[in-house]
DNA sequence: TTAAGTAGTTGAAACGTTTAACCTAAAACA
DNA sequence: TGTTTTAGGTTAAACGTTTCAACTACTTAA
């Protein structure tokens, strides 16, 4: 069965592919009513379905969104299995497919296929998510497509960006733990690195100290990787180092978790030894025992705003300067974090 | 900038552009050392990268592997935040990327998008997770490509298979309750319809309690969809009316969880006063507080073999002769079994 | 010596669309 | 009446590859 090409259809309706093509792409006061209907029966009869590599090929379009998203540095796996990131690809792809266009997803490797794929496959647009090598940067300016950048704070205007306010997010944290009559507060972080997420956080939780007329002691934050074993190293440190802390903030769910059990291990209870807040409000974090206190981020949301942006821009409905959306950032209040004042 | 096409290497290197493709394919005894390596050079000043585009056009190739996975049925997303379907897609980007393909991501949609990718795009080939509307199937095979079902019972040679044992994995849940001295156990789980994961996991537990010639009471069987919140409603009412209960077997973890959760709920412990061993052993099983008993499936290993499987066919290194693979499944000891003998 | 390979090279015909340019007939206008 | 406009329709040239068939220039075999 040779695949039905627009050929068949215009024959089989009795017109010319060209009137075909107009019915397809809905182009206005081309072709009458009623071969336009013709056009449509005989679609619908042949079971036709426009191959879009050949359109591709002439309007240089694809209906295709790329995702891009880090790796696991020891592995080559992109960081799908972590919720955070798995969530908002859930929210690009099924705006995407909303809007009429498909997902192709790719982590970011050395070997650049996550480039060529944007050259090769003529993508309409890309979204990024949490990559910070600024050359990367560099090779994808060159692909002359519009760009939407998650989470990242690279100070450029070629991009669109979402972020949240993650300084003000690590400020609502801390300030929380603080009303709540905490004094000393650990900080358990992912690397720092300059501009990023998690630099930001620091600087709120540094601020609210500040604020709260607090010592800012260096050696409450414990930095290491984003993850539950750094976070489980992190928080046995806490509770045996230092005793005199009540109360942490881990700048992602993640590590909170890795931190609790620590806590846990070391013989001490959550919340009412030491209290944790942790950053981002991932899926798990309600389910998790206790259920954990944290400030929620609107994780679908950032992914719905992406495809969003991407959309207008390629219907032409927005000029196209590259601005920054913000979304919003709240405390949930659940079981993780105690009040110290009577 | 226009894109750098094959004809403007061609130019470059001085020859036709059919020399060209054949290096880029590395086609055999067709051009020269020397050509070759000038076409190569060629290649690499003027940043050539093709269009797939056009290449797809006319070898009916894409690189493409399109991926299909359920959404949930109330808003249309994608399950991706089910870590389970998250990791899985992982390990499928991580080896597709591997051996040269991408991957396009699609929810099984009512519009079909899922479909028209599947025949628009020239996909070289599909991997499809827990779907099992009957329709689905004939639509897809009707696309000429090989397709690669993971975790499908159904019953058509059409397709490649990817399973674990889920019988026996409910055989060895149930089992391993039996042994630590559990009696009265019961099974929390998502929809049973027939022929599903599922089902079998059911049967498991139906076979092993029959081995121990334990009473099978269907009042202890709960079944709901597969969720933290079904979990939870479960887990609060095996605590309440049925207090003989020592033992739940959740067919998914992230019931468990639920189940777990409603447990402490109604205020009592586990694994204390109730053990409760789930299934899949997702990321955060190992995260849960206390941390989850459960059946570990290699979940990675299924989206990497459903990839090899695929590239296999692809390059023609097997007879095309669709089969079922089966991973192997085990016990992982945490914290929510305990035994009751002596 | 001729015939038959063989390795290297290329021209050109696909592949299935989109769309600019052109054509026609009927309607509108002066 | 002739001229212009308009709506509807078609032709054919792209788009950037792959690959078949044809050709050349050598070898090698007989």
């Amino acid at each position: 069965m040779g695949k039905v090409t627009i050929r068949d259809v215009a024959e089989k309706a009795n017109v010319s592919i060209a009137s075909v093509s107009y019915v397809i792409n809905g182009v206005e006061g081309k072709v009458s009513e009623e071969k336009s209907k013709r056009i449509r029966e005989a679609i619908k009869e042949l079971n036709y379905i426009p191959n879009l590599s050949a359109a591709s090929l002439v309007n240089r379009k694809s209906k295709l969104i790329g995702v891009i998203i880090p790796q696991t540095e020891d592995y080559h796996q992109a960081v799908l299995d972590n919720p955070f990131y798995s969530q908002i690809v859930g929210g690009i792809e099924a705006r995407a497919r909303e809007c009429g266009y498909h997902i192709i997803l790719s982590g970011v490797d050395k070997g650049k296929m996550y480039f060529n794929m944007t050259t090769q496959r003529n993508l309409d647009g890309a979204i990024i998510m949490g990559v910070y090598r600024e050359e990367f940067y560099e090779d994808l300016k060159k692909v002359k497509i519009p760009i939407v950048l998650i989470d990242s704070y690279i100070n450029d205007t070629y991009f669109y960006r979402i972020n949240v306010d993650d300084e003000e997010g690590g400020y609502l944290a801390t300030k929380y733990l603080i009303e709540k009559g905490h004094k000393n507060i650990a900080l358990v972080t992912g690397t720092i690195r300059e501009d990023g997420v998690v630099e930001k956080r620091f600087l709120g939780y540094k601020r609210a100290l500040r604020e709260a007329s607090l010592f800012y002691n260096p050696s409450y934050v414990i930095e290491e990787s984003v993850s539950y074993e750094c976070g489980l190293k992190a928080g046995r440190e806490i509770a045996w180092k230092h005793p005199e802390v009540t109360g942490v903030f881990a700048s992602a769910d993640i590590i909170a978790f890795g931190v609790i059990q620590g806590i846990v291990d070391s013989g001490k209870i959550v919340p009412d030894d030491i209290s944790v807040i942790g950053f981002d409000d991932i899926s798990f974090s309600r389910m998790f025992i206790p259920p954990l206190t944290t400030i929620k981020q609107e994780i679908l949301e950032k992914g719905y705003k992406a495809v969003d942006i991407l959309v207008d821009i390629l219907n032409g409905e927005v000029d196209d300067t590259p601005e920054k959306t913000a979304l919003p950032l709240k405390v949930v209040e659940r079981k993780t974090v105690k009040s110290l004042i009577d």
